[in-house]
DNA sequence: TGAAATACTGTATATATTTACAGTTATACG
DNA sequence: CGTATAACTGTAAATATATACAGTATTTCA
């Protein structure tokens, strides 16, 4: 390991407890926090125990410290990773998901967007750009973009995101026992019927919402 | 004017800039700037010129100062108000529209959603709750979010959010000199038509794109 | 017209804050 | 086994920062 690579260091337990107590104080305070405050949030009798984990974090690449500048620590992109609990990340957008790629495979991911996780009964993971007519009478149409709740468990009726013969496809879901069906709602299309016993189907999620991009 | 009533009072344009130069200070460096970096933003040669223009600032509640702190000033809710260029603002989600009040009345708004502009390819000023299945071709649905940007024009095909006698509808917009329809995409539903020099039709804004919170 | 508020200069000081230096203990690593 | 890293205590000092006090000139407003 040479003395260059930085980014690679995973954080020990009690740095990410560091990194979490900043993160939270600037939520609270909109600030961030002194090595005192640190200090004594932690308990530490030193204001250096704190400064030592701060060069840590720095060293590790997820807090940039201004050096000179009281509260000069920020919080860098790298800190978002490695932190639990970060509501309102940006949602990666799936265009076409290439074969035998996983869905969220970096190569299918086209863009990102904010979207407040609050419009949505379940929080959705990722943006699935629609392709084709086969939800029409769903309200779900061409170039839509579904939210999806990633899980691998669907019950009947619902909306699902699921993989066929490395084919990502969206579609109503419905099982009874190893039967399940896989329904458009456009009679211009056939439903898909798969038994469990002969042939694989995952679930790579559940339809949660439409944002629509456009309008023609 | 008594000594209580802190909020009305507007700023001068010097705290204006102090305000917002304290914005674009934290957007740069995550967070707020001492009192010398105010005084040498603006040149002043005191210190004290920066402290008092926080504490009239403070004392027209758009900041917090937290005593004894150093950098312990917040932007409170107040000041966005004041702020221009604020990009991302949350958007408010207008309900049913009572008779005669404004689109974006407080009575009408539920509530406020953070959606990423860039989603759409018109920026959207408010999103409209869908009632109704007159849209159901255009794949807008009942309970529906409609992403609307406002705007008093509106081009043959675009569909718009209409008042028309103290009614909110969306629909799609035809016109032919003083001939307007208002076209649902519902064979269940009849189009509406108006005649400009009889009755009155205002246009609230154009649809960009849908939100639908749910599925079914 | 006169008091209050605005917009500063200038000086001073207490204290908040960073940061260096010198240690201790425990754990991991090759 | 020795060295490096982590995780601290304890002390000290330079400096960054908030903030009080004393002024001046101008504008606002009742």
């Amino acid at each position: 390991m040479n003395s260059t690579d930085k980014t690679q260091n995973k954080l020990t337990s009690r740095q990410r407890e560091i990194l979490n107590f900043i993160s939270e104080f600037i939520d609270k305070y909109k600030f961030p926090p002194t090595r005192s405050e640190v200090s004594a949030h932690f308990g530490f009798r030193s204001p250096n125990a704190a400064e030592s984990h701060l060069r840590a974090l720095q060293k590790k690449a997820v807090i940039g410290i201004e050096r000179g500048v009281s509260r000069g620590i920020t919080l860098l992109p790298m800190a978002m990773t490695e932190l639990p609990g970060n509501k309102n990340p940006p949602l990666p957008l799936v265009g076409r998901v290439a074969a035998g790629s996983p869905v969220l495979a970096q190569e299918n991911i086209e863009d990102e967007y904010r979207v407040d996780p609050g419009l949505f009964p379940q929080k959705p993971h990722y943006l699935l750009r629609v392709e084709g007519m086969s939800m029409r009478d769903a309200g779900i149409l061409d170039g839509d973009l579904l939210a999806v709740h990633r899980t691998p468990e669907a019950r009947n009726g619902q909306i699902v995101v699921a993989r066929l013969d490395d084919e990502v496809t969206v579609k109503r879901f419905r099982q009874e026992g190893s039967q399940v069906q896989l329904l458009p709602e456009n009679p211009d299309f056939d439903p898909i019927d798969i038994d469990l016993r002969q042939q694989e189907l995952a679930i790579e999620g559940l339809g949660v919402g439409i944002i629509r991009p456009a309008l023609l």
